[in-house]
RNA sequence: GGUGGCGUGUCUGAGCGGCCAAAAGAGCACGCCUCGAAAGCGUGUGUUGGGGAAACUCAACCGUGGGUUCAAAUCCCACCGCCACCGCCA
């Protein structure tokens, strides 16, 4: 959510902001509508209730006949009040209605455009030549099975399309995959966190996920509650509704969990392998901190998720994601995208956004600083998503019989340096 | 799932129809005292919203939502959460 008072002194720039994300700017004219609404209400109201304040006051002290006529005149103000504040009430959720249809302030620094006009910002490392080395790469679905380490067709059989198993190798690959990236986040300064996965719909729609998004969660009906699509929602709700002393900021954490995603709109993309998955297990980083500081942070993070990646000897390019293609938390967001051999192309593996106050402004998360409160920032990024890292260690590792090697780093939690054929 | 108890400010905790934003204590901040500190004394100390240039002022908030009443932290109903015991399951 938007400050309503940065609305009403700035609506050009939240109108320009919604343009950028191809979203309607006419929402800003309707929130400011209904936010004047919302004030004349207000106003009407509370002249009422003081009124009546004064009234039943005079009640208790008035006796006979006099008491008798204030009584009278309570009731007619009474009916008043009740009215009043009807309307009042009313207004006041259609505006908060309007509000949270507004995506978060762009970034002025985020590139403006669509999915495609995202700013190359760094190559790091190089992707092999296979040519050269003079054999066919193989994708990491045909690993996966000379491996035994993937299994996508007992996945479809058991739970449906885009599920899977991970098993042997594989399963150990995902131990390995978390223990390095929760030891680094710790030495880091990180708060390990394991968070639930099933939360409560004020949670959700905080968290900034029940707008567009929506169609991409899975809801249970029946107990009125979410399953995540990532661990940063129960992060950024962990502190919902508190005030936390400014002193202790930044807050960090990272937070290993499954992610369910329902992965609408998705047909016939990704079909194959594990690129593209209903549920996946994820760790993720999750900063509170003072708003003046939310930039540092975001390169902060960017910076582990790229020493992640380093570590996994993967080579990568990171981009400045366009306006277009950014979540309606987000004012701004990196990608890291890792090369996958089979397809050619960069893919992305982790990702990182600057929220800004958006979320804890929803969320209700404020910061005591000597006498005043304010909202935090909230930034997450990914340190690892389980599949799609897999994919790349496969790919990108992989010897010309179908072994893989292991990655130097990940070596100390996997006991092992290559992955041999079953 | 059943029964009983409880949900008040940063915390503990009183209040159980109007005089209650809410006693008292703790904590915190400032001041006095002191060479300095502790103790002691004094003062202050919630959040949100409206109006106002400001001083200030008005309104709301005692788990949440309804209701009764001229008037609700206080009475009634529903829901949520916590605790205890029982049952069930691991």
């Amino acid at each position: 959510m938007i400050d309503i008072k940065f609305i009403r002194e700035n609506p050009d720039l939240v109108r320009a902001s919604q343009k950028g994300r191809g979203e309607d700017p006419i929402i800003v004219d309707q929130v400011l509508a209904a936010d004047t609404a919302r004030r004349d209400a207000i106003v009407e109201f509370e002249a009422l209730r003081a009124q009546q304040n004064l009234l039943s006051k005079s009640v208790g002290a008035a006796k006979g006949n006099e008491r008798l006529a204030l009584l009278e005149e309570g009731k007619v103000l009474s009916a008043q009040v009740k009215a009043a504040d009807a309307r009042r009430s009313e207004a006041e959720k259609r505006m908060h209605q309007f509000a949270l249809l507004l995506s978060n302030v762009l970034d002025p620094e985020a590139p403006i455009g669509g999915e495609a006009d995202f700013l190359l910002l760094e190559h790091v490392g190089t992707p092999r030549d296979f040519v050269a080395e003079g054999f066919e790469p193989k994708d990491h679905v045909e690993l996966g099975k000379l491996l035994g380490a993937i299994d996508t067709e007992r996945g479809a059989k058991v739970s449906g399309a885009r599920f899977f198993y991970l098993t042997g190798v594989g399963a150990l690959l995902e131990f390995a995959l978390v223990n390095y990236a929760i030891s680094s986040a710790v030495k880091a300064g990180l708060i390990p966190v394991i968070p639930p996965v099933l939360v409560n719909p004020p949670a959700m729609e905080g968290t900034g996920f029940l707008g567009q998004a929506a169609e991409d969660i899975y809801r249970l009906e029946k107990d009125d509650c979410y399953l995540v699509g990532t661990s940063e929602v129960p992060l950024a709700a962990f502190h919902m509704d508190e005030i936390l002393d400014a002193e202790k900021l930044p807050l960090r954490y990272a937070g290993y969990s499954t992610c369910f995603r329902r992965e609408a709109g998705a047909y016939g993309k990704d079909t194959r392998g594990i690129i593209r998955v209903h549920q996946f297990d994820k760790v993720e980083m999750f900063t509170f901190c003072r708003p003046e500081n939310a930039g540092v942070e975001h390169q902060r993070i960017l910076q582990w998720e790229k020493d992640f990646l380093n570590a996994m000897e993967i080579p990568f390019r990171v981009i400045d994601v366009a306006s277009g293609d950014l979540g309606a938390s987000a004012a701004r967001k990196f990608d890291c995208e890792a090369w996958i051999p089979t397809q050619g192309t960069y893919r992305e593996v982790t990702s990182t956004s600057n929220c800004t106050e958006f979320q804890a402004r929803r969320l209700n998360i404020r910061m005591r600083d000597g006498k005043n409160t304010s909202h935090v920032a909230t930034l997450n990024g990914t340190a690892v998503a389980v599949p799609r890292m897999i994919v790349a260690i496969l790919e990108n590792h992989q010897n010309a019989d179908g072994t893989v090697n292991v990655p130097k780093a990940l070596q100390p939690f996997l006991s092992m340096t290559r992955f041999e054929l079953v």
